[in-house]
DNA sequence: AAGTTGATGCAATTGAGTTGCAAAGTTGTT
DNA sequence: AACAACTTTGCAACTCAATTGCATCAACTT
């Protein structure tokens, strides 16, 4: 696989095995977040527990991030480049009831909240249901 | 039951069958919002499909509204009043990590974001997690 | 080479949610 | 009261995504 893949993966330490390499790649060339279902379509084989757990092993290193729209089934999607995921640089999803897609909305922040006396926060998802762009 | 009970109920326009009595009382005495398992055990004998079925029509009717809280079991509330559940009047909910109970935050009405061109909304989902102000 | 650790593959399980269908209850009509 | 039409309820069975157990395989370490 590409170069760049590997630079990706040692920079958040995680050991560039073949499958880690090949579920990297086809994460990348994503337009929208996929669900691990969709994602073991696009390769010839490939078992659904390591592809479970390599997707657990990116999110815990911060290489992915994981998004609950509602529908039933976990998304995932590449973090960008420095995220740490924290409550702050989070970003708004959109899932388009037409197309089924799930978007990152990676340039509208998760508004802040003023939340009720001894509330401390310690993440936020919000999700906007509607229709795309495409879908119009 | 509660005359009161009725009262709801037949706003709702919902036959209040001794179930849907029953349900709705426990539900209005909860002060964070419930899952279908909690709730089943609230119950001497309960059928959960019953319990779901109920549930699926109150939600329909407005009368409750169900909140995707990350958990992997949905929760359920009563709306207030003359809630329709439109988008302009959600609210956002909490999710305490420790003590694991789900609360509407009635008063803190979802902020509004400002959507990519072309991209229509229908609905939003917004839950903060963190530690809530009784377990500080 | 043997030992240790981590990664992978297959089978089986979990658990929330959902469907099918028949029995029981309700309502309205003759 | 008897009947039909409709709604609600209860049980069993099923779906589907996520998860666990365990044996095998690969990659380092001594
Ligand atoms: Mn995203
Ligand atoms: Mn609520
Ligand atoms: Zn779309
Ligand atoms: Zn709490």
């Amino acid at each position: 696989m590409n170069e760049n893949i590997n630079n990706k993966l040692n920079a958040k330490s995680i050991k560039p095995t073949a499958m880690r390499q090949l579920v990297l790649h086809v994460l990348a060339e994503q337009k929208s977040a996929v669900s691990m279902q969709e994602l073991e379509q696009k390769f010839e084989k490939a078992d659904k527990v390591t592809l479970y757990r390599t997707l657990k092993t990116f999110e815990e290193k911060k290489l992915i991030h994981s998004i609950d729209d509602g529908t039933g089934s976990i998304k995932y999607a590449l973090c960008r480049e420095s995220c740490q995921c924290r409550p702050e640089e989070l970003h708004v999803h959109f899932y388009c009831t037409e197309c089924k897609q799930t978007y990152c909305l990676n340039d509208i922040p998760i508004p802040s909240v003023n939340l009720p006396v001894h509330f401390t926060l310690e993440n936020i998802n919000m999700v906007v249901k509607g229709i795309c762009a495409n879908c119009i």
